[in-house]
Order: C-alpha cells, then sequence, then structure tokens
DNA sequence: CTGAAAGCGCTTACAG
DNA sequence: CTGAAAGCGCTTACAG
C-alpha cells in the first residue's frame, strides 16, 4: 500500500513523467506544475523507490564493505578505526556502506548484483580468490595488502617501513634482543610486516632467529594467551617487542603482567597502527603511527572516482609509517 | 552488459518463467528442462539481480543498522560487540546489513523504501524523533533504551540494576564516598544509570550529591580528561567511582594516572557493560557484566520476526547484568 | 512545458 | 510441465 509516482500523478492530474523529472530535479516541468507535484507529494507521504530508479539506471546505490572472516574482527580497533575514515568518505556521496562480514553474506552481497562497488578489508588470498573477485566485475579497491601484485588499486599502511622504524627505535635504546609477535601468515600484513623485521634485525647487525618470533593464528589478543606467557618466560632475554598491531601489542602487555614484568622497565613494547585507544589505555602504548582515518577516506574516494568511471593513476597508495614514543618503551636494563 | 533471465531462456531455448522457476526453486520444471537451464546459468555466468526482485517481492532484503551520529561511536567496544551479535543473528537469515552513522545516511536509507526493518543502536530522542520514526512505518526494534514507553520492541541491559550492583560492590569493600561518571543525560542510558547509582547510594544511606558527578559529553574518553583530572583532585574524598560504560572507565584509569592515584589503592574503578577488551587490559576492569552479543542476537531475532509479521508478545526484553571483580577495585584504605 | 510508451529484470497467476 | 502476459515503480528518449 505505499504510494508510488503513479498515484502521485493520478492525484496531482499530470503524468508520471512529470512527477519523475521534478523528483530527480530535471528540468522542463512548469513553475506551476511542480508546485502542485510537490504539494500532492506532501499530502501523500511520497517515499522514491530506490530499488524501481536502480533498475532502470543500472545502479544500486550500495557499496560493499568486506571485512574478514574468520574471528570476528570489528572488535579490533583497527578496522572500526579505518570503517570511520570510509563512513566520513561516503557521507558526502549518496552512496549506503553494506557490510559483509562471512563467506555466506560475500556470496550473497557479490553475487547478486546488489552494489556497485566494494571495498575489500585486508583480504586474505585464502578466503577470497583473485579469480572469483574478477569474475564478479564490480570496481573494487583494497585496503591493506593483497598479493603481492594484485590487479586493484590498494591503499595501505607502510607496514614493512613501519615495523623497520620500531625495531630501529628498541635499538637505538639499547635493546639488542628485539621480539617480534605477528598475527597469522596467510594474512599479507603479516608477511610484509616480518619482512621488515627480519631485515632490520639483519641491517642492524643483530641475528634473526624463528625463536624470537611469535605468531599468533588471529589478530585477536585472547588467542593463545597461555602460549604466549610461556614464550615470555622462556625468552627471558628479549628485552623489547615489536607487535605487528595495537592489538596485539595490549595482549602482550597482559601476558607479560601475568607473569612479573614490568613494563617498560623489564621489557619494551611496540604497536603498530596506533589506533586511537593506544593512547588511552595505561601505560600509554607506544607505537608507529599510520592515519587510518585517512586510509579509510583515501579508499572510498578511490572507489567513488571508479564508479564515476574516471581513470586511476596511481594503482598503489601508501600512507608513511611514524614511531610514537609513549609510555611502553625505555632504555634496556644492564 | 549483464546477462539477465532473458537471455538464458533464449539460450536455453526455454521461457522465461522456467528460468525464474529454477532460480527460486519453485515446483513445476521438468527435470530435463532444469538441466538444461543450469548449464546454461552455467556457461553465461548469470547473476540474479536482487534489485529487480525486490521490486516484484516487495522487498529488499536489507536491513538497516542506524548509530547514534554525534562523535563517531563504532570505535567504542559496546557498538562492535553489539553489532556482531546482530551480524551472527543476521548471518543465519537472507539479510543484508547496512550501516547507517550519520542523519544524512538514516534519511537516505530510512525514506527510500531501501531496507525492509531496522535496529535502532541507544537512539537518542533528541536526534531521531517517535514521529519521524513512525511515519517511516518500518518494522522498528531499538536496542538499548529509547523512551520511557516507546512503541517499538526493545531489548537491552538492566542498566539500573547493573550500577545497583556496581555501587553495592564498592559498598562491600567498604567504599563510602562513592563518585558516577556518566555519558550524556540526553541518552536514556545515563539516565537509567544515574537512577540506579542515586537510588542505590540512598538506600545504603550515603549522601547522594551532584558533587559526586561527573557527566562526559559523549560516551567517549578522550572527551574532557583534562576536566576529568581536575575533578579528581578537587574529590579526593571519593575513593571509588562506577562508571556507566566500560569506555568511560578507561578513560578514568587513564586520568587517575596522571594525577597520581594508584588503582586499586587509592582508587577503585567499576565500568559496566564488560566489553571483551575490559579483562584484557591492564589492569583488568572489574565491570558488571552482560552479554553484548545475547543482546544483538535477540534484537536481529525479533525483527525477523517482525519482518515474517510473527506477533511479538514481549515488548521489552531485558538482560540481567552481574558484577564481576578483576583487578581495579579493592577494599578502601584507612 | 508535457505525456504516451517502452523498458529495466524479475515473479506469478492464468491458461494450456 | 510449460509459456504468454501483466505488472512491480521507476526513467528517458520521442513526439507534440
Amino acid at each position: 500500500m505505499t504510494v508510488s509516482m503513479k498515484d502521485v500523478a493520478l492525484k496531482a492530474g499530470v503524468s508520471i513523467a512529470s512527477v519523475s523529472r521534478v523528483i530527480s530535479g530535471k528540468p522542463g516541468v512548469g513553475k506551476e506544475t511542480e508546485k502542485k507535484i510537490r504539494e500532492v507529494m506532501d499530502e501523500l507521504d511520497y517515499r522514491p523507490n530506490m530499488g524501481a530508479r536502480g533498475l532502470v539506471m543500472k545502479s544500486t546505490g550500495n557499496i560493499a564493505i568486506v571485512i574478514p572472516r574468520g574471528t570476528f574482527t570489528l572488535n579490533n580497533p583497527f578496522f572500526s578505526t579505518v570503517l570511520e575514515g570510509i563512513a566520513k568518505g561516503l557521507d558526502k556521496t549518496d552512496y549506503n556502506m553494506v557490510m559483509s562480514f562471512t563467506s555466506l553474506q560475500q556470496k550473497r552481497l557479490l553475487e547478486t548484483q546488489s552494489v556497485d562497488g566494494v571495498i575489500l578489508f585486508a583480504p586474505r588470498y585464502k578466503e577470497l580468490k583473485l579469480e572469483w573477485l574478477e569474475s564478479i566485475g564490480l570496481p573494487i579497491v583494497v585496503i591493506g595488502s593483497y598479493l603481492e601484485d594484485s590487479p586493484f588499486p590498494c591503499v595501505r599502511p607502510n607496514d614493512e617501513m613501519g615495523t623497520k622504524k620500531a625495531v630501529e627505535e628498541l635499538y637505538k635504546l639499547g635493546h639488542r634482543n628485539i621480539g617480534f609477535i605477528n598475527g597469522p601468515m596467510d594474512s599479507m600484513h603479516s608477511v610484509k610486516c616480518l619482512r621488515g623485521y627480519k631485515n632490520t634485525i639483519e641491517s642492524l647487525n643483530m641475528e634473526y632467529t624463528k625463536n624470537n618470533v611469535f605468531e599468533v593464528g588471529e589478530f585477536e589478543i585472547q588467542a593463545r594467551n597461555q602460549d604466549l606467557e610461556k614464550f615470555l618466560i622462556e625468552n627471558s632475554r628479549i628485552t623489547g617487542f615489536v607487535c605487528s598491531s595495537d592489538y596485539l601489542a595490549i595482549g602482550l602487555i597482559k601476558a607479560a603482567g601475568k607473569v612479573g614484568l614490568k613494563i617498560p622497565e623489564d621489557l619494551s613494547v611496540v604497536g603498530l597502527d596506533d589506533v586511537p585507544l593506544s593512547s588511552h589505555i595505561t601505560p600509554a602504548l607506544s607505537t608507529v603511527h599510520v592515519d587510518l582515518i585517512g586510509i579509510g577516506k583515501r579508499a572510498s574516494a578511490i572507489l567513488i572516482n571508479l564508479l564515476k568511471g574516471k581513470q586511476i593513476r596511481k594503482k598503489e597508495i601508501v600512507f608513511e609509517m611514524d614511531f610514537i614514543s609513549r609510555d611502553t618503551t625505555g632504555i634496556v636494563k644492564d
């Protein structure tokens, strides 16, 4: 029983075409006619049907935000912060954001012409096959890294350089045995961070050993807390840790406390990304900052341009990262 | 140039009706015909158009998640946690979730027949008028409190009781001067928490005074940190604080550290809601737990029922809360 | 400035 | 089991 254009046209004594014109602000309607139509629209409380419009215009007005599945990651402030950027970017446009968390939702969303474009959040190749992504024929921009040479434009932090800066900072503070807490290696992010860690360790003439690396199954802090504690006890030679995400760093701080290590007196900790929360916890987290909101905004801007049919020049936008010293890093004890 | 039913019908040498039937799993298609159609669909890489389907079925397959605007609140783990519950609940269904953060997005989403139903997150009357909500004629369920007697089904934590439990717990630990950190009073949540705080203070024969209440403009920790520090210094008689959200409690802990108060030795802090993060920070936050994921799931379940046309019996689902003692509460010093 | 008509991609009685 | 046809609510040439 919703009122359609037909209803207002009938009541206003004009054609559907005229109604359509005033609604979409197209020229070619007389002042008087327009006024009449607007009145009737108000009276009838007319609400345009975007679906019908989309059918003829061949657009949905929706863009998909695809979040990696597995452990739910929206709790990870990294995602919510970038999401904030996306929301801000999209807010100036007429697009809605449709979220997708599971592979079921992804299929439903991406294979049913329900969206005009998609933003892929730190996609893992294991979960999102390139072939499938290309087959859906939608404009895609990825946030973070996907494949080493993906065909999609991407905007990402310079993780490798960020990790490098973190390691160098600890080195400057006198640390010579620097550990690394990393996420799962099926994430390109982890691969790049590890690369940055390893290269920097070696270029500073420290010894790289797998024993100094603790790999978590997910970018979640809960995961493997017991193991992490054990790792800390067994590797007491390590005086400082770099973590490939702030969230991981928070977990490390927790585990350190459990086994009686004081931060930063006994152990220095550096995160990665600088999510808003990191400056608000106690002790405030030393980390490597990157403009996460900017990344989200930029990604949405690129997608919008793609949607407008504009050619984009740069396939890859890299955001630089900068070390921020807060309260979890200190000079190494003798 | 996307392929439509017409294309597959043509190529398969059958009618559009038959194609439609096999796609929606309707009976009345011969085995052979179906096989042929499926083959052609594969061959042509056919993708159904949900928009077109929605037009005739009068449904969109989308449900709107409306988040309060103002300061972006997705960073608040309360929201992301409940959102996780909603996502889980919706995952079993065929609905997509469309997010809306700003009033612009809300209008666009809710006034254009773009969604079948809406979940309202802790709506504030100031921002979301009842009249407007009713005029859009969509099934609505609210999470948290809206108006004291809203017409929409709602699922919410028992905030009043939760605050009560927090105050009582501090009382048991010997605290006789208990402060309260609250969110903005235009949020029903704040109103109820304050009520719980005040009533409990009085029923325990302590003196209720506005001076012990610190009100933050938003449920954000960043806001007014300076003022909070000043407040702590000027009110050193207060030995324990209840906060109307964990996020606020984290901010309080930070401020306390800044002014040299040790937790829990000098000051006890209790949060509200028990977001996942609360157990992972250092010190782990004592708080009042509620099943946030359950709330999200329940809300989506109710909305789905509404969408199916089922009558719902209970207008209000209240989740009980339980105090959890962790590391931010202690016996009061003499 | 205005309207009749075709068409977007689908579903669903209706008739065979 | 199968198909022709009407219709969902819109937009847009086309003709006046």
